[in-house]
RNA sequence: UCCUCAGUAGCUCAACGGCAGAGCGACCGGCUGUUAACCGGUAGGUUGCAGGUUCGAAUCCUGCCUGGGGAGCCA
């Protein structure tokens, strides 16, 4: 007998139609009556479940059958049957029902809604309810097409360290990574920490950021992307940090802003389109479940061209709008929140790019612009997730790269192969890093970080 | 870390100083085509924890814990 996958059944029905077949998966729903019973069955292959029928006169033990719980485990063998009068399209009669995996009374996943903070408590279990069924569909699919406009436009997929010893970035608090005893440390002379005794003879940490290994492969391979996990240790409590989550980071040799954008603009509306057409029933799901208008906003946002604007320009129409800000709007001061907000919200109601920050508010590596007072950022702010991507130009002028790490009280001999780069056939180069979760977030209206990571890590919650 | 709201049955919530309840789920029964089925019934509680006020506390007060929303930090 031919074992089949959901998704196959779904998809050709009409193939299998009289067939006898075999299918395997969960109950998710068990309806009994006197002398039948439907079972709703997912595998898993595919976002619907299958029907499969059982008779009192068909199944010598009709009773247990009947007597089964949500979230048991059954093989079921029967003939496929299509049924286009009914709600779903075909159905499989059983002639036999094998228990694979009770699944007792206090399962604690029901037929009915639940909260996504109740589900959050049993991440182990919560995959096998639609709603997050859809979001790790979606979230595989989406890394498969990240993966797909990258390698289709001839970059190449670098694999960035996962523990480095760059902790000169500013880019957030660091995980320490080390073999040291913590109760009983080596110490040196003037009783600090010696961490030459340690594994890597240094300090080290988990990545907060693959950038600048991607830039020393941009300068050898012009397009690059790394795709990978990232570390912050932020004592951040929002819907929209993690300590764990996964970053995609781009870099371009002979790009400048412009360029960086075009690349983000285009990521962006790629995957957008390419959740639109190969996830469908997940869509629908978050569409009518999740956020209303979900569809209609990202099928807007492909025909819009994203505003680009820059920071003077943001400052200059926050200072005009009739809305009171809690914090003072001011050219130098970061953009709050609520300004952000209010760009991409109200103001514009689409994607924003804002460029050119002042340069204090920015990072070391950034381009300084010929008005000495910005230089060559950029933010992508997108309504209801706010900053999604966060990239620049990179300095390539030594000189330049040298005062500004000076200013920001970073070592240069920390970094001597960075500034080597600079050094030896050194040219522009932009790139840009994009959250992964904030973009699935996104896409698919899920508004908490905590339910598009499959065993989200997070402040005091290092469960499952 | 700060501000704010909440915590009562497995889940979602009501009761807001005077007998702790409902819906859903579970369980039992009924039903010859169900679709998060329907109909009838049964069980289910240290009201987050510790202390205080009161004749009496789920309810008021204090502290702690946990969760939501917002802020900071950022992706």
């Amino acid at each position: 007998m031919e074992k089949v996958l959901v998704k196959d059944l779904i998809r050709e029905a009409a193939s299998y139609a009289g067939k006898e077949i075999e299918v395997s998966g969960w109950i998710r729903t068990n309806r009994d009556q006197k002398s039948f019973g439907f079972i709703s069955l997912n595998d898993g292959t595919h976002f619907n479940p299958v029907q499969v029928v059982y008779e009192k006169d068909q199944l010598s033990d009709f009773e247990q059958v009947a007597r089964l719980g949500v979230g048991s485990a059954i093989t079921a063998q029967g003939v496929v049957e299509l049924t286009p009068e009914a709600k779903q399209p075909f159905e499989i009669k059983a002639h036999a029902i094998v228990v694979e995996g009770e699944s007792p009374e206090d399962y604690p996943i029901q037929p009915k809604r639940h909260s996504v903070e109740f589900l959050r408590e049993v991440a182990h279990l919560r995959p096998r309810t639609n709603l997050f069924t859809a979001v790790f569909r979606v979230r595989s699919l989406l890394s498969y097409a990240i993966h797909r406009f990258f390698q289709e436009r001839g970059f190449i997929y670098l694999h960035a360290p996962i523990i480095t010893a760059n902790d000169a970035e500013g880019a957030g608090e660091l995980f320490r990574v080390t073999t040291l005893d913590p109760a009983n440390p080596p110490v040196k002379e003037d009783k600090t920490i010696d961490y030459s005794a340690d594994f890597f003879g240094k300090k080290s940490n988990l990545t907060v950021s693959g950038q600048l290994e991607a830039e020393a492969f941009a300068l050898a391979f012009r397009q690059v992307y790394t795709f990978g996990p990232t570390f912050r240790a932020e004592n951040s409590n929002t819907a929209r940090h993690a300590a764990e989550f996964w970053m995609i980071e781009p870099e371009v040799a002979f790009a400048d802003l412009g360029d960086n954008m075009n690349l983000a603009e285009d990521l962006l509306k790629y995957l957008i389109s390419f959740v639109l057409e190969q996830t469908v029933e997940e869509m629908n799901l978050f569409n009518q479940f999740v956020d209303q208008g979900l569809k209609d906003r990202l099928e807007q946002i492909l025909k819009a061209e994203f505003v680009r604007i820059t920071y003077s320009e943001a400052i200059e129409i926050l200072l005009k709008a009739d809305t009171r800000f809690e914090y003072p709007v001011q050219w130098g001061s970061d953009l709050q929140t609520e300004h952000e907000r209010y760009l991409t919200e109200k103001s514009f109601k689409k994607p924003v790019f804002v460029t050119d920050y002042p340069k204090e508010i920015k990072a070391f590596y950034m381009r300084l612009n010929d008005d000495g007072k910005t230089v060559a950022a950029m933010d992508l702010l997108v309504p209801g997730v706010g900053e999604i991507i966060g990239g620049s130009q990179r300095e390539e002028r030594e000189e330049f790269l040298l005062k500004r790490m000076v200013e920001q009280n970073i070592h240069p001999e920390d970094l001597w192969w960075y500034i080597d780069l600079r050094k030896y056939g050194g040219v522009k180069h932009a790139g840009f890093g994009l959250g992964f979760e904030r973009a699935i977030m996104y896409l698919t209206g899920v508004s908490n970080i905590r339910d598009v990571i499959p065993f989200p890590r997070t402040v005091k919650d290092c469960e499952f």
